[in-house]
DNA sequence: CTATTGATTGAT
DNA sequence: TCAATCAATAGG
């Protein structure tokens, strides 16, 4: 099992968040492998509202600026971590967020650290599929290109994608940026 | 320096 | 529907 190459990464924002869909999250760490099918991602464009690379370089979206393959992980609410995969040129601004995972490998792990049983409230959410797999903050910056977290290809065909407005943001709400599997059971939000 | 707010979650 | 909880950001 191999990562993606950075060129997976290197294109239209839209495109790798459609792509990354069946493909596979892996972390490999000391407790042991956690692995999650990815059946619903998230675009964030530049000129696009809500992204948080949207006005100028920050200290926190700065690595989104940077080369594609990256990973972006920020805190929010106070108390939860998401994760985003950098894409497009570096220069580009823009990321994929990763909001909901099918967990496939090291569920005993997942509940661990979760601290809930529930297959289903696992990884069905940006902040939870953080925590069953272990990310941290200590992620941010990080090469999924090479290392012990990274996206390896998909086995199975191509998904069918339904494609709908993102979820919780309070600008750019109606833009068609959201994408997930169809008829998977996994998704964030019952 | 201060005030506001958020790419969420879990409980009520 | 609502509280939890605090770093990042924007503005003075």
């Amino acid at each position: 099992m191999q990562p993606l190459p950075e060129e997976f990464y290197n294109r239209e924002t839209t495109r790798v968040a459609r792509e990354l869909l069946g493909h596979l999250l892996v972390h490999h760490t000391a407790q042991g492998t956690t692995l999650g099918k990815i059946v619903e991602t998230e675009a964030y464009l530049q000129g696009d509202p809500a992204c948080h690379a949207a006005k100028k370089m920050t200290p926190r979206n700065r690595v989104m600026f940077g080369p594609p393959g990256r990973a972006y992980v920020y805190f929010t609410y106070g108390m939860h971590y998401c994760f985003n995969v950098v894409t497009n040129a570096e220069g580009v601004g823009e990321a994929v967020l990763i909001r909901a995972l099918e967990p496939l490998e090291g569920l005993e792990l997942m509940i661990k650290r979760r601290g809930r049983p529930k297959p289903e409230e696992l990884c069905s959410g940006p902040a939870r599929l953080v925590q069953a797999m272990g990310i941290t903050k200590e992620h941010n910056q990080c090469i999924l290109t090479q290392g012990s977290l990274f996206i390896a290809p998909s086995l199975e065909p191509p998904p069918d994608i339904v494609t709908t407005t993102r979820i919780g943001i309070k600008e750019g709400v109606d833009l068609p940026l959201r994408f997930y599997i169809q008829g998977n059971k996994f998704i964030s939000r019952k």
